[in-house]
DNA sequence: GTGACGCCTTGATCCTTGTCAAACGCGCAT
DNA sequence: ATGCGCGTTTGACAAGGATCAAGGCGTCAC
């Protein structure tokens, strides 16, 4: 068992609405909203709060999470741009957000969704909810039954890929994260991506940049 | 690592269509079908099948999993009487169904739900749907920062809610079903019960049958 | 330049859980 | 009644990953 010495939400000031662009939006949902700027580790919304907005990703990336009693933290998913994200079922949301970096958002009414009137984007915000559910199942999938190994390889090779980054991945998010995220602790994570690293299947330029150098082998990994 | 020695999918005959009653259900969905015997173990979808219909849970269980190539078993949810499941975002399922014990189910149409058409069911279907994101984010949590221990707890907890059971409840799925749902191994599984047993928690009288001697504290477990 | 801080890596050790193996118990068919 | 078969339990042991601890490295303020 591990205990993710998880930070203190640090609460900095109320995001900062700037303009108010009115987006038609590529993915077929008229986002009629303002666009806030949040920074690092600001908190976008949090768990209980109610889910009057929907949110996306334009520039950056969030994490949405929960959190036990004792502090363990479990990353449910990672935003990144072109994300839409804060979608709930009930009037609250049951996750936390939190910037990982400095992040632009766009922000809408839910109800600019069109809870049902508008037919085209109520198809469309299915489509976004079930996918999201592909995703959490995907998620369980390598949180019951994959090793460290090969959850960190399936991690590298689902954000090269989500990114649009070729075999150069510039990860947003730090060890702690990609810890909370896969069930590991950050040694096991850094360890796993060293022990990668020594097989030869990627190369570590920094921290945060990894340059996946046999991502043919990274997939075999991913069962 | 553990390889869940997953049972060949033994596929038996079709399942039976039986007559066809038109129930208007108390909860909101109007599911014109067939209803359908399914026995112990059969398949009731496969991953990767067109999702042509959905299905509820009349009397019995399901089990709704995936597989790793190696034969790594997964297992998303149970599916409980009362139930509706094989909704899906594509054409096909992405997961597998079968069931845990002789099964009714009652089957209907994917359209017949109404893809957009009936506001009313599209609201319902949309709320089934959250609810299942809901479930298996709480499911990503238990698989990444829970002890067997909290796991087998909350499974137990959830079960009994589910169920409807009071103190008494009778576990529809085996042990091994159980480990593939939680991440765990059987052997696991079944020490972590006696364990819970030891401790006074429960009562297990019979394999499937346990009696939840102290609510709170097995609630207490799931922090 | 220098020190402090944050984040990451590495090492040593421990512990929870997995693996392998055997025994138990119960239902069922002979 | 006997024996078989399946699912479960229990035991001994191994290992993957956690924990505890220290050290490295880059960034930033002074």
């Amino acid at each position: 068992m591990q205990m993710s010495p998880t930070l203190a939400p640090q609460r900095f000031d109320p995001p900062s609405p700037t303009p108010a662009p009115r987006a038609r939006e590529p993915d077929g949902i008229r986002l009629i909203g303002v666009t806030i700027h949040v920074s690092r580790d600001q908190e976008v919304f949090g768990e209980g709060e109610p889910a009057h907005q929907v949110h996306k990703v334009v520039r950056g990336a969030v994490r949405g999470f929960r959190v036990l009693a004792d502090g363990r933290r479990q990353i449910c998913d990672f935003y990144l741009p072109g994300d839409i994200f804060g979608i709930e079922r009930g009037a609250d949301h049951r996750i936390t957000a939190e910037a990982l970096a400095d992040t632009v958002l766009l922000v809408a009414r839910r109800s600019a969704l069109g809870d049902d009137t508008n037919t085209l984007a109520a198809r469309h915000l299915w489509s976004l909810a079930m996918e999201r559910l592909d995703r959490s199942q995907d998620h369980a999938m390598t949180l019951g039954r994959r090793s460290a190994r090969e959850r960190v390889a399936n991690f590298l090779v689902d954000m090269a890929d989500r990114l649009g980054a070729g075999e150069i991945l510039e990860l947003p998010m730090s060890r702690q994260d990609i810890a909370d995220y896969l069930g590991l602790t950050i040694e096991t994570v850094s360890r796993t991506l060293t022990e990668l690293q020594v097989s030869g299947l990627i190369k570590l330029a920094g921290p945060r940049s990894v340059h996946l150098r046999k991502p043919r082998a990274l997939i075999e990994l991913c069962v």
